[in-house]
DNA sequence: GTTGCGCATGATGTGTACAACATAAGCTGC
DNA sequence: GCAGCTTATGTTGTACACATCATGCGCAAC
């Protein structure tokens, strides 16, 4: 399956974006999924002037945007080392969870989107692409749907902060789920998450965003549990 | 009042921290301040080239500072122009104080730290510090104290994501207060900032973080009701 | 007098050369 | 053979020159 066009244009264009902005905030998306994919796995070294060599730009830009990602917690440069992709410790890992947590329920108390059909569509399309995953299971395609469907979700607020940290935090943590996972795993995984994604398009349907906000931190906070289980 | 050394540290130095990594935390603490003072309110044009020059380093490194600004919403860099401070709009302010309502409490409930003799002395301190303020009131030392007691009352809780998710929103709105204040209206936030550092620090001496982040909470839907009657 | 063009000016954006630094390989002395 | 120093190599950090762009002033045409 080919579902990588589900993270395409992740991040929306200001009207009047400089050309600078625009490349700045691509570069910064297309980095970003490839850390969260594992294409760039924790402990990897980056190098500043390949990747601008890649991108066709000179160090100064792209150094913004590995700065940037760095501020967010994704990699760390080193003098005379390199820019290493960063790992993630448990008890880090447990402090963004219970924010996450927190933070779910708030989707339909601040600020909420009235339900549109664009909404249900996008839903109804996320869950199609889950069902044809659990016929061909695949972590990196887990992965896509899973960033995709979080992305469906926090854009049911208007409250700009809001949606803004909670993308922080979801992209701290996406990645874990790949690390260290069978292939029996990920067969159950994709199972698990056609379930979730059920759950939130019929609470979407429903036009209930108060449901919809609980069901996710249900199903974040199983998450965490699942991963806890793991590590021990 | 001297309080400027209530301000002097915010931010941790790490043990392993490098020269560049020093000296980009200390620019980035001291601009945020200046902004966060008015020193450059809303609408100034700052030049990369003078301030480099002032701090004595040259574009490169500061322009990490001002792009780190950037991405915290208190700057806008526009090619052509300049760097200009941003201005807030109510619609964004509810939203930043909608959400800051909701983490307040999550100071007792995410991982919070055991009340040390230290954090009481902090609380008195500042404490003290309001009181000469209420006899000698001034705009600058009533947003000094109140963002040292912010980190004061962040400081209570280990969790970093917690911890700087709230940093972010507070130095978001924390310059609004001065804006458009009369010498009448600073006497009484003064006095109002003593009671309320005054409420902290008895929580705190009772070891109640959990009455710490709600008193936390009712004084910042306080702020933001009061802010809503002045714009009308 | 007014309008519109053109240029001077100063700002941020980009590219590049070099400095500072960490690492590993190799070499030398023992 | 091995320990320790040296050096080669590759990395990020810094400085600077130049490109690109927005703005306002001056001047000329009308």
């Amino acid at each position: 399956m080919d579902q990588e066009i589900l993270l395409q244009h992740i991040s929306k264009e200001d009207s009047n974006e400089s050309p600078a902005g625009r490349r700045f905030r691509q570069l910064h998306e297309e980095i970003r999924s490839r850390i969260s994919l594992l294409d760039y796995p924790p402990g990897m070294r980056l190098s500043e002037e390949a990747l601008a060599e890649e991108f066709g730009v000179s160090r100064t830009p792209l150094r913004r945007v590995l700065w940037q990602l760095q501020a967010e917690g994704l990699l760390k440069s080193v003098q005379g080392v390199g820019t290493l992709v960063t790992d993630i410790d448990m008890a880090a890992l447990y402090h963004v969870y219970q924010l996450r947590m927190e933070l779910s329920p708030l989707l339909a108390r601040l600020s909420p989107r009235k339900v549109t059909p664009d909404d249900i569509a996008r839903f109804d399309m996320l869950y199609a692409n889950c069902l044809a995953l659990v016929d061909d299971p695949s972590a990196r395609g887990y992965s896509i749907i899973n960033i995709a469907t979080f992305h469906a979700l926090a854009d049911m607020t208007t409250n700009e902060p809001l949606r803004d940290t909670m993308e922080r935090l979801f992209y701290q943590t996406a990645r874990i789920w790949l690390k260290s996972l069978t292939d029996q795993d990920v067969r159950r995984e994709c199972k698990s998450l056609s379930r979730e994604i059920r759950d939130y398009r019929d609470a979407v349907r429903l036009g209930d965003l108060d449901a919809l906000g609980h069901i996710w931190r249900a199903h974040t906070s199983s998450s965490m549990t699942r991963l806890q289980q793991k590590a021990t």
